[in-house]
DNA sequence: AGTCTAACGAACATTTTAGAACACTGGCTG
DNA sequence: CAGCCAGTGTTCTAAAATGTTCGTTAGACT
């Protein structure tokens, strides 16, 4: 085996494994250690790889990244808590949109694991968690990229939305009062009756901080809800108009820690940065 | 595992999942406590991560991110000289599509600075480049997510494009022969020659490497290029069948480094181009 | 607030790897 | 043919990485 023909399978192997070992290497190609740390630091000098005691990885993976602004972290107990509860309405074999915001990405990051979902969604947080994984059909409605936002708005992702039925549309909202949801984008907010109206259910999923709020663009009349999750936060008097409008509300708990995995929640709204010890339980977004 | 592969690890799952603890790292890794607190450490020294009791989080954790295949770095000089040159043909206020690919990616990234552009892509790292782009209307085509790749193709991404003119449509190719241009994918094929039938030019953006090969489905024959963009690599028996079947082709000198501005260069038709006669060069992908 | 658990980080022991120096091989050139 | 040279293997020592133990401390629960 020649020196180049090292070369190039190394570097196959790297991009396939994710990495690749000197002692490995040397086994695999029947020659010494020596010879391949030589070739590792030659393919790293040329920034084919990227040299590791032991071995090398593939140079920086490709990534497409598209930033917005961090506000997440807020209520994040309660999200969790809520998009948990969210995702067990979702069965496998189903189709679901998943309008954008921060409390649907949540939902989006519990459903991986149901499988043959059919996810339709404009925005591209939710999608980016969706993507690659082995059991969802994802996809992205076309549209406006809005600026400071990472999703989709305008005509086009309202036409395209017209295309689809799905199951269950899971939506957040910036603000609920007694006449419905609110976002601050009116975009956004016909995406968000957009998605209602081809879908069998609609499930809207909103922190308690929600409640008494306002913003600037209606989405969706109360009447047009089959379920809201909230938690338990939300105050007795808002409590009894939510479930005189809505058809189903459910409250979840998230204080009360959950049996399986073990994992003990940050319970504060303002512990913004606790990442519990427990099972991989720990979103911080 | 080593330890520059268990950091990159670390940091794709505390952005995906959006933070980390160390007993969930040990256990999935299969090393100490002790091995992934000091990689913690490590990586909250260099700012890559910040540091919490019992995990880490992201320092931003709001992105959102789709992982690629790692071939972008591949003829990458090739490439960035060709997007320089496919770039200078982009003028203020015109509107682009982009098909997916590396060396559209490429081009992307060279028409920042081009002010009040649309653009209209399938692709997301594409997008991702863009977006934010206080210059530049990005409108995202909708689609199926393909599985391995990020970016969208389907019947809902070829309608979409129906609903848009460009003026110049900038694609990419697997492949390319005496009978058109070529991708692996069927579906990205169809986008192509969506996307072409929708402008009043089409630029095809190739680096040498891809002169000579095959790939599975044909997206368009050359007669439907106005304008090939490749480097200096082809072997002189493909420039003459290049030549005389596509309206206008230009050759980059990527080794022969070029004026900032990047467009001093001549299109390169009679002038002495010392043309490599290995054929595809050492492009492996 | 007090108690208890789990995480932390320092110090040390052990294993693994790096890299330099030198020897060997086979093909090539003068 | 001798010499050269790139590639390779071997040996050895320093350095790096990892695991373990243990006293300390930050958070969580009551």
């Amino acid at each position: 085996m020649t020196k180049l023909a090292r070369h190039a399978r190394i570097l196959e192997i790297a991009a396939q494994e994710g990495g690749v070992s000197v002692t490995e290497l040397a086994r695999q190609m029947g020659t010494s250690l020596m010879t391949i740390r030589r070739d590792l630091e030659e393919l790293a000098k040329g920034g084919k790889l990227r040299r590791t005691h032991g071995g090398g990885i593939p140079v920086e993976p490709d990534v497409a990244r598209f930033q917005f602004s961090r506000k997440q972290h807020i209520c994040s107990a309660q999200k969790r808590a809520i998009a948990r509860e969210a995702a067990s309405l979702v069965k496998p074999g189903m189709a679901v949109s998943l309008d954008t915001g921060t409390t649907t990405l949540a939902v989006a990051r519990e459903l991986s694991g149901i499988k043959g979902l059919t996810v339709l969604t404009s925005s591209l947080p939710v999608a980016s968690v969706l993507h690659q994984r082995a059991e969802c059909d994802l996809v992205l409605l076309g549209g406006a990229a809005r600026r400071n936002s990472p999703d989709l708005v305008g005509p086009l992702t309202e036409d395209n939305l017209k295309r689809f039925r799905v199951n269950l549309a899971i939506m957040g909202a910036d603000a609920i009062t007694r006449d419905g949801s609110f976002a601050n984008d009116t975009g956004v907010a016909r995406i968000c009756r957009a998605m209602a109206e081809n879908a069998e259910g609609v499930v809207l999923v909103a922190d308690s901080s929600k409640f008494g709020r306002t913003a600037f663009a209606r989405c969706l009349g109360l009447d047009e809800i089959d379920h809201l999750i909230t938690d338990d936060g939300c105050s007795p008097a808002s409590e009894v108009w939510l479930r005189e409008a809505v058809a189903e509300v459910t409250l979840v708990h998230p204080a009360r820690p959950r049996t399986a995995g073990g994992e003990g929640e940050a319970p504060a709204a303002g512990a913004d940065e606790q990442v519990s010890s427990g099972g991989g339980g720990n979103c911080a977004v």
